[in-house]
DNA sequence: ACACATCCATACCGGTCGGTATCTAATGGC
DNA sequence: GCCATTAGATACCGACCGGTATGGATGTGT
């Protein structure tokens, strides 16, 4: 195991690859920007990813799965009341960062691109995708063991509703470039997940 | 007025990109597939299009929301009970071609990669937006006048949500590649639509 | 019938792309 | 201290991109 600067380089290629894919997607997404940015050259690149792709797919798999899984996942799985903690996150989503109310989902973003082109994508996208609705999924199912989540709901397509809807919020948003449409969307899904609640 | 045979040429030229542009998104989309696909040469192209972008802004206004109008707005504008005439064309988004499926929303493709990044795009891809989410609000608000929508309402907040999550499923149905997924999440969308009504 | 604008085909351009071959320099095992 | 492997730099390649210059064919107004 190597636990010198190859680690380094590779990580530096890879959080200079997301930004410049966030930017600009993936196909236009430009080898020599990223190695701009970055000070390295393709020789440093190419012998650490085989290709372009590779790179993208460690993107999705090392960077973006592993940020949702910190701000996302991780909370929903570890708390008491997923519900809750599901509608305290919708209601912070104004608090990123601007860059991403302007360049939107990096998940959704490589979806909507990557995903009909490449199969390779597609299976990486979407188990990042089925983690997310999964996660909610469950969330609903504890719900309702603790009696806040209704019996008759239907949890495993409310989570991928709730996933569609959450994206197409922010991906709406992304087009108006306005925070304020991102506040109002967030909170009419969040009405939709407390109409899945029992009233109290 | 020309009414000759340049008609014909530029229709055909819009049709064939608008189809590249669906398939691959518009900085892939390639002029030379565009003009294979015709049997049309590089001089008719830029003949009635002076760049590539123009010709994509033209797709965006003359096939992108022209389809639209005819298949969404209109039927909603002149709709007697629009709520109803809203729940049935979500009904019905499963009988789309299977390419719909597949590639999705060509209007939600288009925002999703161009709006960061071309303002020109922006702001005709956003006109097609809000003329929808107009559309909406107003077929929410004729159906408070027929006490068939709930006064405490807020129709444009809820015609916002509702483009947002409507392009949220087919973008989620569109990874999945499944038909069942954009079923299903149609079908949560519907019972948010209905929890805007009066009981009855 | 002649001049002229419209329509479109052909050939070509500079630039950028992802990828490779080759070389040097540093590192780790013995 | 020697050698093999790894890390990374440099130079280069063919393919493709959007766009242009030019020329010929086809009407069209007069």
């Amino acid at each position: 195991m190597q636990t010198k600067q190859p680690d380094i380089t590779r990580d530096k290629v890879l959080a200079a690859a997301f930004c410049e894919i966030h930017r600009s997607g993936f196909q236009a997404a430009s080898i020599a920007n990223i190695l701009g940015s970055t000070g390295l050259t393709k020789g440093a690149l190419y012998h650490h990813f085989p290709t372009k792709q590779a790179l993208g797919l460690a993107v999705v798999d090392e960077v973006i799965h592993t940020r949702l899984e910190a701000f996302l996942f991780r909370p929903l799985r570890e708390s008491a009341r997923p519900v809750e903690t599901l509608l305290q996150i919708m209601s912070e989503m104004g608090k990123h960062p601007p860059e991403y109310l302007q360049l939107g989902c990096p998940l959704n973003n490589l979806m909507q691109e990557m995903s009909p082109l490449d199969p390779e994508f597609k299976s990486h996208l979407n188990a990042v995708l089925e983690t997310w609705r999964r996660t909610i999924e469950e969330g609903l199912s504890k719900g309702k063991d603790h009696n806040d989540v209704r019996v008759d709901v239907d949890c495993a397509a409310a989570a991928l509703f709730i996933v569609s809807a959450w994206e197409g919020c922010v991906g709406i948003a992304k087009n108006l470039q306005s925070a304020g449409a991102l506040t109002s969307c967030m909170e009419q899904l969040q009405g939709y997940v407390n109409s899945l609640r029992i009233a109290r």
